[in-house]
DNA sequence: GAGAGATTTGCATACTTTTACAGAAAATAG
DNA sequence: CTATTTTCTGTAAAAGTATGCAAATCTCTC
């Protein structure tokens, strides 16, 4: 356990002399740098970040937090997010919303003000205005991803126009009988898109000449395989009263939409058109036509603004930033079949 | 920015009276408490964490080390290990070695002993000896999953008895013809799991008298669906000489395996057995045979036994505890098909 | 009422580092 | 060769909290 008073020593050097030659900004004469660079080494010496921080007030740590880890976009999202913090010298500590809502709200009024990181990321999280409120009091930056926090720099895509962009590609192609799965408002955690899509989807229709049905959106809880499947089995179980076209709003449901087109004995796409949302691994897999939001892309921006905000404080980053999106076109997606 | 100075100048007592009202584990009155308490409350006072990191020397944090996050396996065992951490009021900081080779020198020489974390979590992350070495100098507690880090406790399941028992289960029904698709040794951060099983697959088979054929054994850079169904095509191939069951180290491989067997008009389970390895979610959905080894369970009792260590440093954990695991039988098995 | 014990508080120090300030030595300019 | 600037190093003062020690008050008990 050596301390910067034992390097100073060996190195018969003053403690500010040492400091001055490992951090290597300011004057400081070659010879004694490496004298002290080399007695370091010897004694293994790492100073401690915590007197580091309390004396510099920097921590060079995140905080992201998240609503959950161990979904796709959280954990991809997150991935890129650590990637470029890593790349600039920070490390991240993680707040897992899931873990509880007793531990919720010890996140936002001690953790996260305890001058335990330098600034916080957020990843679809609702917040209530007090936590939004205990976090700007501080005066930590703050970005968000998706979320829409007051105050926070945001980045985000589109809904609605990605909820346009899919039912308007099945109108372009014929298609009036087009159904949505979309996920409900399930969680307190997660700043969900539920509604957005949906409503961009409905006046979509509309206007094209097609009055929504109601019972043609579907809501589940949770973006899996297995939702997507049971919700299309659902609508499509009356052959004769069946959509021609499914708007999943995500991948994962689409391809439990294609699964169930299969198991029905339905032919992708020529009874049955499949749009997704994310450009999940899966969809390239299934030749599903998705709507791409590169969510590495998206997480890398979000760490890159936050560094940005970090460096200089005063710069000014727009409030919202829309993340493009682009409609990619593969094999789940045709002409509607002509009415028999 | 209240320091504790300032709430206890507004309260009229002295600063180790906050800090032991607010602590609450030392002598005062129930009327100075609540005092401090309320003028805490009211100007916002957090106490910082560097302050008292540095002074009682534990960081109420914990580094959690892991080759990747958006995987499968990864993310479900972090957030278990989150959850389990964060009750016990510690944070987590995510060590993400996939972030760059040049990265991960410096969160083992750097991060890890920089007196961040009260302990830390690997997770099958394979190390060298060096790293070992300067992990268990700074002399915190160290438990790992899955990987063999020595003078580490270790948590991890049996995979040579996963390799044995997923190939007994299809020897005992009849099979003589079994391929198996595992991990290659792709990584450098990964400790893989990928020679234990195969070894454990051959050995079963020879002990049935079954020669092992070398091309019935597929390696895959990654567990993926689209892996495991690129091998399968390959496998399933010539229909003449093609294996009557697949042994998948992931459930996610067993998937692919399961929608090639489909592709190529073959009937699982019969004419085509296939166990997996996990018990993902998909596993469930898609009614495949596999190894339970709760992932969850893991992560919770490798939380727990942290949390042990950190409370009694003394207090012996036997060095490797393994994890049981099960055999779930679905729809994935069934007798091997009649020699035709 | 006195002594023993329990409870309550304050004083002062320690934890480890960075950095403003100042002074000394060296380099450069005139 | 002096005057100025640049380079180098040390001294000392923070940063914000926890805690050992001592002093003071209170509660009992005999």
């Amino acid at each position: 356990m050596a301390g910067i008073v034992d390097v100073a020593r060996e190195a018969g050097v003053s403690t500010a002399t040492v400091s001055r030659a490992l951090s290597g900004k300011d004057y400081v004469s070659i010879e004694t740098k490496e004298l002290v660079q080399s007695v370091a080494d010897r004694l293994g010496y790492v100073p401690s970040a915590s007197a580091y921080t309390l004396v510099t007030g920097r921590t060079k740590n995140i905080g992201v937090v998240v609503p959950y880890v161990d979904r796709w976009f959280f954990s991809t999202v997150l991935e890129a997010i650590d990637r470029e913090l890593v790349k600039a010298g920070y490390d991240v500590t993680l707040y897992n919303l899931s873990s509880g809502d007793d531990h919720r709200k010890s996140i936002f009024t001690k953790s996260l003000p305890r001058k335990r990181v330098d600034a916080v990321i957020c990843v679809s999280v609702k917040m209530s205005e007090e936590e939004i409120a205990a976090l700007t009091k501080v005066n930590k930056p703050l970005v968000s991803l998706g979320g829409l926090i007051k105050g926070a720099k945001t980045i985000r895509i589109n809904d609605t126009a990605a909820g346009a962009l899919a039912t308007n590609h099945l109108l372009s192609m014929g298609h009036t009988r087009i159904a949505m799965i979309g996920q409900s408002e399930a969680s307190d955690n997660f700043y969900g898109v539920f509604d957005v899509r949906k409503v961009a989807y409905e006046a979509a229709l509309k206007e094209a000449g097609i009055e929504p049905r109601p019972g043609w959106y579907r809501a589940v809880p949770r973006y899996a395989i297995s939702e997507g499947y049971a919700a299309a089995k659902n609508l499509l179980g009356d052959p004769h009263n069946a959509p021609t076209a499914i708007f999943a709003s995500s991948d994962e449901l689409a391809v439990g939409v294609l699964l169930a087109a299969k198991d029905l004995g339905l032919n992708v796409p020529a009874d049955l058109s499949i749009v997704g949302v994310d450009n999940h691994e899966l969809a390239e897999f299934f030749g599903i036509t998705t709507i791409n939001q590169n969510v590495v892309g998206q997480g890398e921006l979000l760490a890159k603004t936050m560094l940005d905000l970090l460096d200089s404080p005063d710069h000014k980053v727009p409030e919202i930033t829309d993340w493009p999106i682009e409609l990619i076109v593969r094999s789940s997606t045709a002409r509607a079949p002509s009415q028999a």
